[in-house]
DNA sequence: GACGGAATCAGCCATGTGGCTGATTCCTTC
DNA sequence: GAAGGAATCAGCCACATGGCTGATTCCGTC
């Protein structure tokens, strides 16, 4: 953002990828496709070159792979904001990729204009995610303000486990204190006491904390 | 964007406000203003009326504040997108408007290139946030999954565990008590208190087993 | 109808836990 | 050398937790 005009560099391996973008790019009047690499070593070095404001990165790239080309183009101190580009939404790598510094990023299948819309905002310096990655990040987030949430959870008994017992290990699991428990239930807290009691006892647990690992080890409850 | 264009609601209580965002959003071709709302309250009632695709909104309003509007908004289904206003970078509502429900938020000072693209961002559905939160976000997120930091976040105070109280944290997601971790780390026991102590401050948690549930749902730990 | 399991509830009691205050010793940074 | 963060430790206190005993009600099964 020099001037007015975003400038642009493509990395990605695959030809056509780097064509397309390109030519959806280019027909912006703001927005100019000033290089292309085919690898993150590559990419590296292009930005190095010709300093432009926002790189399109692929995370897939022989040579160095779009996380660690990232993780040098934003350590490199430019002023290069980098916009990812991933296949799939859940793609376990976007957050490597956000972690290693990553302004945003967009999925291949996106269209001009949200192509467009999203090199402008991470050149204006905000950042893009998309719903179901800032929904993740809010969630562990929210875990921090200790607020215990509720998910509709089938009821499976566990082992030994009565199913009411099984309802109340997921509770544990869930963080819940047993005065909480009672009044979720509908019980008294002595009731919700006397299940944890024989949660522990079948289980061969000693507490509350091991009841809630054991849980998770179990599956009962997965995280996310 | 029923047809193409964006239509857009504004919910802020200073009339200047909505006056200055109205001019600049409509002298976008392809968004177009369709209602005020000078409280929370209104606005609700002005999203259920109108149905438009994103609704700007203020945090600070009289009769309903945009928190408990937004979550309202976004509950009642809506195809309708909010994106939080706000005046202050690090406001403590940025959070809270999040897990609302917001897609995303902008500074009032934006400019007006920023205002339209953040607009047709979050219309696009995709989120929009200032890098600053993002970082935030992120930097719990990776603090509990494990990834030795490498950027410098020069801010601290809500959430950055040490080393040692992250080591304390993992032991707790084992089902350790304090007397096991003490044996385990070499340490008093009261020292071990003190470490659990500030975590659970630090992460806004109750007990140990919320602390256990966080670990797993941060993958800090996981199961198998 | 008897039997047993499951769910419900109430006490009592020892103690692990968490909050709070205050302190010392290393470090690193300014 | 001052300042501040991190790790260490101690004592006190309120309370949730977990173990134990004993009880009632509602089920389905034999």
């Amino acid at each position: 953002m020099t001037d007015g005009t975003i400038r642009v560099l493509i990395a990605d391996d695959q030809m056509m990828v780097r064509e397309g973008f390109s030519v959806l790019l280019n027909a912006m009047p703001d927005i100019e496709v000033v290089g292309e690499a085919v690898n993150g070593r590559e990419a590296v070095d292009r930005v190095r070159e010709l300093a432009p404001d926002v790189v399109l990165m692929d995370i897939r790239m022989p040579e160095l792979n779009g996380i660690e080309a990232t993780r040098e183009i934003v350590a490199a101190d430019g002023a290069a904001k980098v916009l990812v580009l991933t296949t799939f939404d859940l793609d376990e790598y976007v957050y490597q990729a956000l972690r290693a510094g990553a302004s945003g990023f967009l999925l291949k299948d996106a269209s001009a204009r949200q192509l467009a819309d999203g090199v402008r905002v991470v050149a204006s310096g905000e950042a893009l995610l998309a719903p179901s990655v800032t929904r993740r990040l809010i969630t562990e987030f929210s875990k921090l303000s200790g607020t215990p949430r509720l998910m509709p959870t089938a009821h499976a008994a566990y082992g030994d486990l009565t199913d009411r017992e099984t309802e109340v290990l997921v509770l544990i699991a869930q963080g819940l204190s047993n005065a909480e428990m009672a009044e979720r239930l509908v019980v008294a807290e002595s009731t919700v006491k006397t299940h944890v009691s024989r949660i522990l006892v079948k289980l061969g647990l000693r507490d509350r904390t091991q009841a809630a690992v054991f849980a998770y080890e179990a599956r009962l409850v997965t995280p996310g």
